[in-house]
DNA sequence: TCCCGTAACTTGACAGTGTCAAGATAGGAT
DNA sequence: ATCCTATCTTGACACTGTCAAGTTACGGGA
C-alpha cells in the first residue's frame, strides 16, 4: 500500500502525485485535520522535508488535495449528466444525484473542500477545477432561469438546497443519538424545489 | 485583553469559561485550525497545561467552543423570532434571519461548529444546546408541514437551504475572484422556498 | 563516453504543538 | 491549626511544520 515504488528521482513529478494519493488516503484514515507533511512524505518513502519542496508548505497540500477533490466533484456531476438527456429538469436533477454522489463516494474529501479550511486561491489547478465545478452547475441551471430574474438567484438557490443537504447528510451521522431523526432522501426534498422551479418557467 | 485576573486558584470553574473565551478570540484571530491549547492557556494567564485539566484534550477544548457556538446560534434565532410574532411563514422567515444573523455576526463560530470538525459527542452541554438549536427550527417548521407528508421532509428542505446559503455565503469571499459573481440577498432565494411551501399548505 | 549543471531530494536543526505523569499549593472543611 | 482535595505547575516526550544547507542522480552537451 503506497509503496515507494523505486529509489530513482523522478523528474516527471510522479510524487506529487503521490503525495496527493497519500494525502486522500490519509483524509479518509485521520480525518481533515488529520493531514500531516511527514506521514505523507513516510507513506510515499520519501525523506520528512520532500513534500516542501513541491507544496511551499502544508497548504500547498491541501490545495493540491482540494484540486483533486473538486476535479472528482465536478466528473461525478458530468457522469451523470451524460447518463440523462431528457429534459432541462432532469438534467439539474442528474447534477444534484451527481451532487449526493460524491458526497457519499468520497466523504472526506466532500467535507475537507467545504470545511472553511483556507487554500491557495493563487493555485491554477485549485482555480480551474473549482471554476469547472461551478460553471456545470450554472450551464444546467441556466435554462430554468425565468425571465426578468436574475440567473444567479436560481444557482444559488439550487446550489444552497442541494450542499446543504450533502452537508447535513454528512454530519448527521456523527451527531448525538438523542437527536436523531428519520432523513428524508434526497428526491422527496428536490421535489420540493422542482415544484417552484416550474411554477417559475411556465408563469411569464 | 483577557488578563490572567488574579492568581487565585478558582473553585467555581471560571477559568474553564476563560479559556472559552480566550478558544472564540482566538478562533476569529488564526482560524478554525489555529486553534492551541497552549496558547489558549497563555491567554487566560495560566501554564500550558492547564486546559488540559478542564477539557481532557483539544477535542474536549473543541467542544465547549462549539457549545457556545449553538448557544448563541439558538440565542440569535430566538431573537428573531421574538420580535416577530405574527403568521406562521413570518417565523418560519425570522428563524431564517436569525440564521443568518448568526452567520454574519459569528463567522468564525459558524464555520467552526459546522467544519466537519469531531467534537465530543458524549458532552452534555454540547448535545443539549446543539438539540436546542434543532428544536427551534423544528417546532417553527411544524406548522408549515401539509398533512400526510412526513415533517423531517419540510425540516431538512428548510434546513438545507438556509444553511446551504450561509455556507456558500461565508466561503464565497475566499474564491478566487475569476470565479467571483453577483450574490442574490436570502430574501430572494427564499421567496421560491416560500412559494413552494404555501402551496403545500393550501392545497389539501 | 565523460562531465557537469541543476532539479530533486536528504539531513539536520529549531520552534511549536498535544498529552501525560508527577509535584506543588491554595482554600474550604473539620 | 491541620488536613484533604480540587486546582493548577513543572517537566518531559513524541510529534508537527518549516527552513537552511548538504547530497545525489538524471539529462543534455562536449
Amino acid at each position: 500500500m503506497s509503496d515507494k515504488s523505486g529509489n530513482s528521482r523522478k523528474r516527471d513529478g510522479s510524487l506529487k502525485t503521490a503525495l496527493v494519493d497519500a494525502g486522500v488516503e490519509l483524509l479518509g484514515k485521520r480525518g481533515a485535520d488529520g493531514l500531516s507533511l511527514r506521514e505523507c512524505a513516510a507513506m510515499a518513502g520519501v525523506s520528512h522535508a520532500a513534500p516542501g519542496y513541491h507544496f511551499k508548505n502544508l497548504m500547498g497540500l491541501s490545495t493540491a488535495i482540494a484540486a483533486r477533490g473538486y476535479r472528482l466533484f465536478a466528473e461525478a456531476m458530468t457522469k451523470r449528466l451524460e447518463a440523462a438527456e431528457s429534459s432541462d429538469m432532469d438534467r439539474l436533477a442528474a447534477i444534484c444525484h451527481g451532487y449526493m454522489d460524491y458526497a457519499s463516494a468520497h466523504p472526506d474529501l466532500f467535507l475537507f473542500i467545504f470545511s472553511g479550511q483556507k487554500f491557495n486561491e493563487e493555485d491554477e489547478d485549485f482555480c480551474q477545477h473549482a471554476a469547472h465545478a461551478y460553471e456545470i452547475l450554472r450551464t444546467t441551471c441556466a435554462p430554468m432561469v425565468p425571465p426578468g430574474t436574475d440567473r444567479e438567484e436560481i444557482e444559488v438557490l439550487v446550489w444552497s438546497l442541494v450542499h446543504g443537504y450533502a452537508q447535513l447528510s454528512m454530519t448527521r451521522k456523527k451527531d448525538n443519538p438523542k437527536l436523531d431523526h428519520s432523513w428524508p432522501e434526497f428526491d422527496q426534498v428536490f421535489r420540493h424545489l422542482e415544484r417552484a422551479l416550474s411554477l417559475d418557467v411556465t408563469r411569464d
